[in-house]
DNA sequence: GCTGTTCACGTGAACGTTAATGAGAGAGGA
DNA sequence: TCCTCTCTCATTAACGTTCACGTGAACAGC
């Protein structure tokens, strides 16, 4: 096999008739080295095509250079904008990314923190899954730091970065209700996890300041395929379902809250095969600004998540603690924007 | 600091008056231990909580069980579907992801390189950037296997998996092309990536096929903002801007073809701004099939691209060059389906 | 000329694991 | 009794780095 040997330290260093330690310290850049002979070894280093083999670096320094990004499903577009946003910031400060998938099953949480303890990352990003166990103590006792993004678990002690949903949506609910708005419904996904818990607070926080009954207030849950390994986010086809199920002419919200952008659009159709319009007879409010949102008809109001404001403050959270074990939990919910269009008058 | 020292080997060596190396080889389940010892240390390790140090391991085996994996951007859907895909396989296969992103820009793809090098990973599945240099051969000089996606360099003796969107492209424009149509625009997007190549030429193959003569035929090109580290993808805005200065009344295709559904969301809004109609005045085909494509007015014929399919051919192949480094080069093109909808009539 | 300081570099050990080789014990056969 | 064979485990040496030292040379000051 050509499989040629890779160029290690040793190899530079017997050319020049140097220790490897001194290659070592001069490709370093410590001061423990003449100019002269810094500028032999690294013109010889690149002659010779040398790359450092970081796991005999990290097995003796102790650290990786590494960051775990553990992520529920990386086809929900907020989750990619978090990845995208998470890898720009890591690497900008050298550190690359380890991705391990969850598909929010506990099992594969599991293996996935496993996975970051045998490779000993410097610290981890993490949305926990639906049901999170324990696992991620784990981390914690092994001395690696970790920040919880978008889901909270609370009581782990865990740094946490996410939305303040909670407030967006009672605002942006307010908002949207118009005079002679009385019935609400809320078109939400079925998972327990705090993202969901927090928008249904903000949900029955607006109601209370609209003066609305409960009973005039429905909270639908729209069974969830995420599960199941399929690498589409949530689908438009089971919100409609449920709402074509649900709406008819004489029995409708005056404002429909949707948990995400898709389900909207399910909800546009049920709407629409009813004979009833938007927003006339029925307003709608998203959650998650997707792209199409300001595109279909009518425009979506909808509310924009701050992925990328997030991302980059949870590694920079994560560096910091990193540099700084010590320091005391923060935990940051970061304002999202109403975008208002035609859905909702 | 509480920084809990990390159990090894020799601890739970030490503590059954084994060696260290006696440990590894019950782990590791060989053959060279006797049922009591290995039900003892296994046993004792997971009492201690024994993690094995993958450094260590992958130093001295010269396998680091880590999949590289090179997207230019993760908020593409497309692509986010192939990480899903790929990460998906790559764990089932007992591998870790690493990824890097490039933002399509050269620097960054070198940068890629140089750490996937240093990591040593057992192979690479990346998309290249739109002018590639030779980086790429790098890896395989270094004796690392890899698997281009989507997008294909040629001549380089890589192998290859994408989607045949020649093909699918000449097939879906012929069938959207009714009696009448004459005038067919492309809004493509301005890369020079094989991918525009391979629709454009499949555009030119159905032109043909169509007795259309090329100056009926227009291919429009998109300024596209990829590459300025924004996180969102292509953005229905651009093409609106296009297409808004272009169509009017009296002048506008009988059928527009779209290098991806975004740029038909734009295509949409301009039409109907200009009082025309989809699919009467204008038929609009898009490329993609995002979720939303179903949902929005008239619901919009796109063709459906097996990112999943991918995605997992693209790791099988990986795994089976990493077991085979010297089997001849292959290159996949699988194809894509044409879903019709209302948009083309 | 002797000691002390500074600079440039080498030496040896360590990180945690695996592979190659060796060694002791017990069993079985002559 | 002795030899060989097999089974189980220990010993030793790597893998490529970095870190804490040690060392020698040059130079200054007394």
């Amino acid at each position: 096999m050509a499989r040629s040997q890779r160029v290690t330290l040793r190899d530079v260093a017997d050319r020049l008739g140097l220790s490897a330690n001194t290659v070592s310290r001069a490709l370093a850049g410590k001061d423990q080295v003449s100019e002269a002979t810094r500028a032999l070894v690294s013109a010889e280093a690149k002659r010779l095509g040398y790359v450092p083999n970081s796991h005999a670096r990290s097995l003796v320094s102790g650290r990786t250079m590494v960051v775990g990004l553990v992520i529920t499903n990386p086809s929900n577009p907020f989750y990619a904008a978090l990845i995208s946003a998470v890898e720009r910031e890591c690497r900008a400060a050298g550190y690359s990314v380890l991705l391990l998938v969850t598909e929010d099953s506990a099992e594969n949480e599991e293996r996935a923190v496993q996975q970051l303890l045998r490779f000993g990352v410097d610290g981890v990003l993490g949305v926990a899954t639906e049901l999170s166990s324990d696992v991620w103590d784990g981390l914690s006792e092994a001395g690696i730091p970790v920040v919880q993004l978008s889901r909270d678990i609370p009581g782990r002690g865990l740094d946490f970065v996410g939305i303040d949903a909670e407030s967006a949506i009672a605002d942006a609910v307010v908002r949207s209700a118009g005079p002679g708005v009385r019935r609400i419904w809320l078109l939400e996904e079925d998972l327990r996890i705090s993202t969901v818990a927090a928008r249904i607070a903000g949900f029955r926080r607006a109601l209370d300041r609209l003066g609305i009954a409960r009973e005039q207030a429905l909270v639908l849950k729209v069974p969830t395929h995420r599960t199941s390994g399929a690498t589409q986010p949530w689908r438009p086809d089971d919100a409609y379902a449920l709402a074509a199920n649900l709406i008819t002419r004489d029995n409708h919200p005056d404002l429909l809250i949707t948990a995400n952008d898709y389900f909207a659009l399910g909800a546009y159709r049920a709407i629409r095969e009813c004979g009833l319009t938007v927003p006339d007879d029925v307003r709608v409010l998203g959650y998650g600004d997707h792209p199409f949102a300001a595109y279909i008809q009518p425009p979506l109001t909808t509310i924009r998540l701050p992925a990328d404001e997030a991302g980059t403050a949870a590694v920079d959270l994560l560096l910091r603690r990193i540099a700084e074990p010590d320091r005391p939990r923060t935990s940051t919910r970061l304002p999202a924007e109403l975008i208002e269009r035609r859905s909702t008058g």
